[in-house]
DNA sequence: TTCTTCATGTAATTAGTTACATGATTGA
DNA sequence: TCAATCATGTAACTAATTACATGAAGAA
């Protein structure tokens, strides 16, 4: 099961980026760090090697070119590539992997003070706002007509849309979360649960068991 | 800058866990893919991995134990390793990170079929619906007075009810896409961008801007 | 008594990150 | 003409994953 692919998810999104155009290694750099990066982040070092990887395989072709002295690659996606990208978009991909070192803090706050808590839901709310706010600069990029992918503006709005909703969530659940943590002692050990509180969240977590929800 | 920390946030996952009881090497496993995998997805190896540089640098006590003539080895927090943790809680963690094939799928969905795209949007929709189905397991057990974080409840329902909001944003958004993806025509690259929904979201994006918002 | 599942690891491999190096370009 | 920033990579390292191996306990 799960049979080891040759390429990673990592190889379909640079793959991905070349059906669209074809890009230097610069620029897919770019790319990666701008928009396709909120989604799938990667170092830039990873995205100066998956292309040559793509090569290899035949998804992908490099041109080289010159700049100054200084050579350059472009890579331009092969007929071989288009199929394979399709054969991707028809498998299921893997669900939303969600890692984050701050719920970890908040999970763990019995043992620390209650500033640092309160100091760390700051922070994902200002990283929600941070985030959102590019976010915005990226959406008005495309609607002005400047973004690469004025092509595909049909798909690149439904990612946006999730971006929005996710940033917006986590914002909200900071508020929500720093009002509950102001009530708290000193020490955090002695919290006692707000009972009103968990029981909104029970309520909330019905969701799918719902006929519905707005 | 960023000076390379001699633990990773993994470690003090664990020496978090280290902080409300002793575990055995197994349990902590267990306990990974359960509850703390949510928020820190860890594969098992390196669960049992990460005690053993624990007790290396003295934050964490190994003893043998036995189980017939198989051994196995539990792990106790030192005093060190509570001052280590309260020292990584005071310090700014990093924001939440995302990481979503499906949604990379949906962003290059213009090379593959319409169906390819309605399938992923269905898997991330069951995808959030049996998360959430989980979480809500957890947190039975937990009211229920079963979990080992009897103690904790105040810290652990915060990261419960941001799970609850994640996973519900993430079944609303596949609705919503999918209801969109459907009027697209069977070449999705020939898909117009749905005015009405872009603008949509633009207002919705607006929230960090507005003064408030449900 | 055998099979299955729970429990406890190790080994090999790889994906990914951090750090470094240096040429080109621009503007002060 | 110098400094800063943009552009283009390579090298070294490490965190993490996949795959494998096997003992113990309980069910059939």
């Amino acid at each position: 099961m799960s049979r080891t692919r040759s390429l990673t998810t990592t190889s379909y999104a640079i793959l991905g980026l070349l059906s669209v155009r074809s890009w230097t290694t610069y620029e897919l750099a770019q790319q990666m760090s701008r928009s396709l990066g909120r989604i799938w982040p990667r170092a830039e070092s990873k995205v100066y090697e998956e292309p040559r990887k793509l090569a290899e395989h035949g998804l992908a072709q490099a041109t080289g070119e010159r700049v100054g002295r200084r050579p350059r690659t472009r890579y331009a996606i092969t007929p071989k590539g288009r199929l394979a990208l399709r054969a991707w978009l028809a498998e299921p991909g893997v669900g939303p992997v969600l890692e984050s070192e701050q719920l970890l803090q908040v999970f763990f706050a019995h043992q620390g003070s209650r500033e640092d808590t309160l100091a760390t839901l700051a922070a994902t709310r200002a990283w929600a706002v941070g985030q959102n706010a590019d976010n915005i600069a990226v959406g008005r990029a495309y609607l002005a007509g400047e973004g690469e992918f004025q092509t595909t503006v049909a798909q690149n709005m439904l990612v946006g849309a999730f971006l929005t909703e996710w940033y917006r969530v986590v914002a909200q659940w900071s508020d929500w979360a720093a009002q509950i943590v102001e009530q708290w002692p000193d020490d955090p050990s002695q919290a006692q649960p707000d009972l009103e509180a968990l029981a909104q969240v029970v309520l909330r977590a019905q969701w799918s068991e719902q006929p519905d929800g707005p």
